[in-house]
DNA sequence: GGGCTTCTGTACCGTATAATACAGATGTAT
DNA sequence: ATACATCTGTATTATACGGTACAGAAGCCC
């Protein structure tokens, strides 16, 4: 049996597109949360059946994952970005800004994903919570490898604490995502940028 | 069963102590969340059946919006006595540690009712989410009047802005409420705390 | 004690939930 | 054209949800 390389698998074509589909599924994960969604909220939204969902995602577990992998590479991409600055202010300056940004973005529910997508949850969803905490400690740790580099590139004085600089950074960035939670504008989360900045050690 | 006090009404007295029953229903709500929260939880923890919590405190609804009544004046009571402090500055660095304390505080969940409470949720839980949003906002007001205050007294540069300062706080403030959430130390938050006061203009 | 009022517990209601069985539809491979 | 593999849509499952009807229990006032 040969199976072609361009992914063409037998029988009846899939009538939508994956990625499409996924997109759609954020956007509800986003506005209410994992266990705020409902499955008849998700089809609806991706304009499927709800076998087919199944079918091509698994669960609604299984769908969330995509999406938060799908999150990363996409709508949190800017943190990369961001983090590859040449200096290690100009990184924070911009992960702060692009928290922001996405955070205060139209064409979704303000706020983050990583945050808001299951903060506190029944006990049916406590795997899908750590995995988010996880998921938010990997950026943390992001951050504070980044921090470490510029400790050694002589960006970052010598006697800052790298790991207490991190973690503020990233408490200022999930402090962000819950204002705009609440609300906040863009501009108004630029003064609160501006103000943070101004604990960067001198 | 004698009542003492004189508001003593007719009937058969209830079986159970109603502040009893909304701090109860105040470990669950913290801990699952509105949403998370299901009434088996809320009856089994408040050690009460359906109809008595019913005819006790409404329904889920308002059984809620008094929990977070009792939130206010009891858990999160720091909020004015921080601000009540002689300077802005020791208002806003004892405001940051009582929040610290409290969300990373022994007998309940990590974090904060008004933060991870409904984040995100269902539309049928909309109109809880927006109460929280507007108590947060009324927890930022007061800052901010502190900070104006303190203009006033000559406590704080004549150059600061006052609102920029105070979302600054209380972004802080939320971020913290996150990182506790996430499993964060108190000692870990008082390092985030050290770092955020750099920011205080000077 | 009798009457009245309120609370308690069981048992239930309709609805919404996540997840599936199954039959018909639609494509590719030969 | 035919066989085959996969997808789609309808209809259905068992369960959990928020909320309530109702009958009996338990107190106070006279």
């Amino acid at each position: 049996m040969k199976r072609a390389a361009a992914a063409q698998r037998l029988g009846r074509p899939r009538s939508f597109n994956t990625e499409d589909a996924l997109d759609a599924a954020m956007q509800v994960f986003w506005s209410k949360g994992y266990e705020g969604a409902s499955l008849a909220d998700l089809t609806a939204a991706m304009g499927i059946n709800r076998p087919s969902l199944y079918a091509a995602f698994g669960d609604k577990e299984a769908l969330f994952r995509k999406v938060l992998d799908r999150y990363n590479s996409g709508p949190a991409a800017y943190v990369c970005d961001a983090l590859n600055q040449p200096t290690a202010r100009r990184a924070i300056e911009r992960l702060l800004q692009g928290a922001a940004d996405l955070a205060t973005g139209s064409g979704h529910r303000p706020g983050c994903l990583f945050v808001q997508g299951a903060l506190a949850c029944s006990e049916r969803a406590q795997a899908i919570r750590n995995d988010l905490t996880l998921r938010r400690k990997a950026g943390q740790k992001a951050v504070l490898q980044r921090m470490k580099r510029a400790q050694r590139e002589g960006d970052l004085r010598a006697d800052a604490n790298p790991s207490e600089l991190a973690r503020y950074v990233v408490t200022v960035l999930q402090g962000i995502a819950v204002q705009a939670a609440g609300g906040a504008t863009r501009s108004e989360l630029r003064g609160v940028i501006q103000t943070a900045m101004q604990a960067w050690p001198r």
